[in-house]
Order: structure tokens, then C-alpha cells, then sequence
DNA sequence: TTGCTCCTCACGTCACGTGAGGTGGC
DNA sequence: TTGCTCCTCACGTCACGTGAGGTGGC
């Protein structure tokens, strides 16, 4: 029905710009028809792209993206294929996992360094009450 | 005492390679003595160096990193510095917040993605169970 | 001579961003 | 003619990785 739109209008839908689609091309990702020099994209284009963008979302490298693509492509029914997609989103959910520690570690470091901050800006308040000085470097 | 230490110590130290020390001293981040060609690293490039890597783990550019490192080289006493510091830190807070957020759904994507794909194993091998098929396709 | 650490280019990588300059159809 | 969307180079960015080729002191 309305399947076959622009690189705009696509790009729009999924929140990217342009050029990153083209990009995506360029790495074989994506292969839109053309209608003369102009892309066209497919139902299917935009079911890869929205692997691709959760793929990103995940972790996952362009590359092996690509890789999960066409193991996809090659009529999935073999468990081999399944299975190997498996081990290896239990290695990235160890790796995100990972990721979160670090973000905590992160967040409480941000924190802490705040306080500390905070805690100097109280002391130097409370000083400048204390010993009004010249105005005068 | 064990003050000026050569670049490898450093980089073992920090858990950083030499190639990370020197492009920070490109960036102007550090900049160590020279002894002939070498580099040795003083006490104060250690505790810069410290701070490069806290602000990197949490989640700042090199350049802006660059920024506070000078702050902090004005002999930081003004409250304005302080105050600025404190609401660049508020807002790279909520950033993490923001990163941590979408890890979270990111694992959410990936324990689900893998409950669907055991799924199919799942059936897969009932069906094979269930109905033996000849060996040739 | 071999082995280790250090050095300086300088190109490569990843995932795009950002112009520059040009085309096609309303 | 102006405005919009599309196109193809092609260089820039960020934070380094990775050789290539050479030096200095044990």
C-alpha cells in the first residue's frame, strides 16, 4: 500500500538522519530500489532498519548486525543459527550488564564529587559572614 | 621520592596504554617533563591524569575535561567556578540518568528477544519430537 | 648481538556529521 | 525564480589503535 517511501520520510519515521541510512547502505545493511538516481524503501527495508536501530540499541556493532542479518536471511529455520544468535545475546547481556555497573559507579561518583563541591561552596558562604573583608584585592 | 616515573609506569598504573598518555599531552591535557626524548610523569600529572579518567567514566569529552582541569589550574577560589562546575555536574547527572535508562531497556529488549528465540528451540525440537520426518530434505 | 622501553610520524577505525555543488518536479 | 527534497563526493570528528622505522642503555 504505502510501502515504498523516501529516504526522508523513512528517516523521519525512525528518528536518524538521512545520511545515516545512506551510511547503512554503504556498509550493506540496507539495499533500497531506486527510482532513478532517488532511494526507495520497502516493507522490508524498514523491518531490517528497525533490527538494525534495536541491534544499535543493544550494543551490537554495525558489523555484527550485518552478521545477524543474514544469518536472518539465510530462511532461519536451522537451530544452529538460533542458537548461536543466542550465546552470543547472552555475552552482550553481560556486556550491558557490565555497562550498568559502570553507569552506577558513575552516577554515585557524580554525587559524591557534588557534595563535595557543594560542601566547599557552604564553607566558603559561611566564611564570607563571618570576616567581612575589604573590598579590595 | 618515587615522583618521576617513565611512561609505561604510568600507563600499567592507570590501566591505560602510552598511545592514551601521549594523545592526551597532544590534546594538552598533561604535559610532563622531558628527560632528552622520554617523558616522565610528575606527581601533579598522576593527579591530572586521575581526574581525566574519573571525568571520562563519567561521561565528559576530553575537551570539556580540558575546561575543569583549567578551572581548577585558576587557583579555583572564586564560587563562580565552583557554581559552574556544580551545574555542569547537575546536568551530565542527568545525562547518566538518561544512559542508565536506556540500558535498562536495552536489557529488557535482550531478555526478550532471547525468551522468543528459546521459544522457537523450544518448538522446534517438539516438533521433531513429534513427528519424525525422513532424513532426506 | 639480543631484548626492552622509549620515541615520532602517520594512516586506520567506528559511526556518522557537515558542507559543497548539483538535479528534479511542484 | 524560489523552495523543497533528493543526490554524490569527500573531508571532519572523537578517542584512540596500530604498525613502520629508529634510538638508548643494560
Amino acid at each position: 500500500m504505502t510501502s515504498p517511501i523516501p529516504i526522508g520520510e523513512l528517516a523521519r519515521e525512525f528518528g536518524v538522519t538521512a545520511r545515516t541510512l545512506r551510511f547503512y547502505e554503504d556498509k550493506g545493511l540496507l539495499s533500497p530500489r531506486r527510482e532513478g538516481s532517488n532511494r526507495l524503501y520497502s516493507r522490508r527495508d524498514r523491518a531490517r532498519l528497525k533490527q538494525i536501530i534495536l541491534g544499535k540499541a543493544v550494543g551490537f556493532s554495525l558489523d555484527v548486525i550485518k552478521e545477524m542479518l543474514e544469518i536472518y536471511d539465510l530462511k532461519d529455520g536451522q537451530a544452529v543459527h538460533l542458537e548461536m544468535a543466542l550465546s552470543r545475546f547472552a555475552e552482550q547481556l553481560v556486556v550491558l550488564r557490565r555497562q550498568r555497573q559502570k553507569i552506577d559507579e558513575a552516577i554515585g561518583d557524580m554525587t559524591r564529587t557534588m557534595n563535595l563541591v557543594a560542601g566547599m561552596l557552604r564553607d566558603r558562604q559561611a566564611s564570607e559572614l563571618e570576616i567581612p573583608r575589604e573590598a579590595a584585592e
